[in-house]
DNA sequence: CGTTGAACCTGTTTGC
DNA sequence: TGCAAACAGGTTCAAC
């Protein structure tokens, strides 16, 4: 579910709240998506909370400060495909599939959910967090259009290197749907084969797509909420995902379908040539 | 190196 | 109506 739009909206809202709290306690649900439960536990309770990060799909709860040499330094939390990270009131009844509760000194409650439990979490020390982080590659929303030019001459499909995260950090399917039928590019197209033309409207489209949606609170399919609990908006603006069958809104064709690096891929086959 | 398919897990939708 | 198959925003790994 949640691409770089969505996460960067959790982060945002996590950053209203989470920044100066201390995690009085953990409790845990089912931890099989966490790297070390135990340590999540152990090494949590009593730390303060300095701020919140986001890189590529991955949120960084940075932890102030410890004495403790080696002590962690962040909680790293990637929300897989139904993760949710919100707060509230402990009173509240928990959810279903809700796993971890972090117990914070306001008297509220963060807590993650996850259905599917794709998700990860981690409590990472230094060297840890950037063997998580190192392999991420540029920002969408802060390469240069130079450095993106330069990804661009690889021989794969193009819809593959914007789903490559040791290429770019953020990007899913969704996204990247959107920003090829804005740039009018065939997802199947080899990266390497674009025009100059081409990688400049790609460049462009995927930024404007992903401020477009920040902007809007990113795209609720099914059970994306951000740290209030609320869903985005940003599906309503959506030109090609999920609309196979409905017509394009540039040049008035069906929406088609396929599957490309294994995952469905929506495109119109007038504007999208191959 | 690039591509495909399977695996991880649960819920929802689609098709017979 | 019932049941099985297909599919879902993500990542990783093995195999070709």
């Amino acid at each position: 579910m949640p691409e770089l739009p969505e996460v960067e909206t959790v982060a945002r809202g996590l950053r209203t709240f989470l920044p100066g709290r201390r995690i009085l306690g953990v409790r845990l649900g089912k931890s099989d998506f966490i790297d070390d439960p135990a340590a999540l536990e152990r090494d949590l309770p009593g730390r303060r909370i300095a701020g919140v990060e986001r890189r590529a799909k991955f949120i960084a709860i940075r932890l102030e400060k410890d004495g403790a040499a080696q002590a962690p330094v962040a909680v790293v939390v990637h929300l897989g495909m139904t993760g949710q990270l919100t707060a509230h009131r402990p009173e509240q009844p928990a959810e279903k599939h809700t796993h971890v509760f972090f117990t914070l000194d306001d008297g509220r409650e963060l807590r993650y959910t996850d259905p599917r439990r794709f998700g990860r979490m981690l409590v990472a020390d230094e060297r840890q967090l950037e063997a998580v982080l190192g392999r991420l590659g540029a920002d969408p929303l802060e390469i240069s259009l130079r450095e993106f030019r330069r990804l661009a001459g690889r021989r794969m499909m193009v819809k593959a290197l914007l789903l490559d995260q040791s290429a770019l950090g953020g990007v899913g399917n969704i996204y990247a749907d959107e920003s090829l039928w804005r740039a009018r590019v065939h997802p199947r197209r080899r990266a390497s084969a674009l025009k100059e033309a081409e990688v400049r409207r790609l460049y462009r489209g995927l930024r404007r797509v992903l401020t477009a949606a920040i902007r809007l609170g990113g795209s609720t399919i099914s059970n994306y909420r951000d740290a209030e609990g609320r869903p985005g908006e940003f599906q309503l603006r959506h030109r090609v995902y999920d609309r196979e069958g409905e017509h394009c809104f540039r040049c008035g064709a069906r929406i088609r379908r396929c599957v490309v690096a294994g995952r469905s891929s929506f495109f119109c086959p007038r504007c999208q040539k191959k």
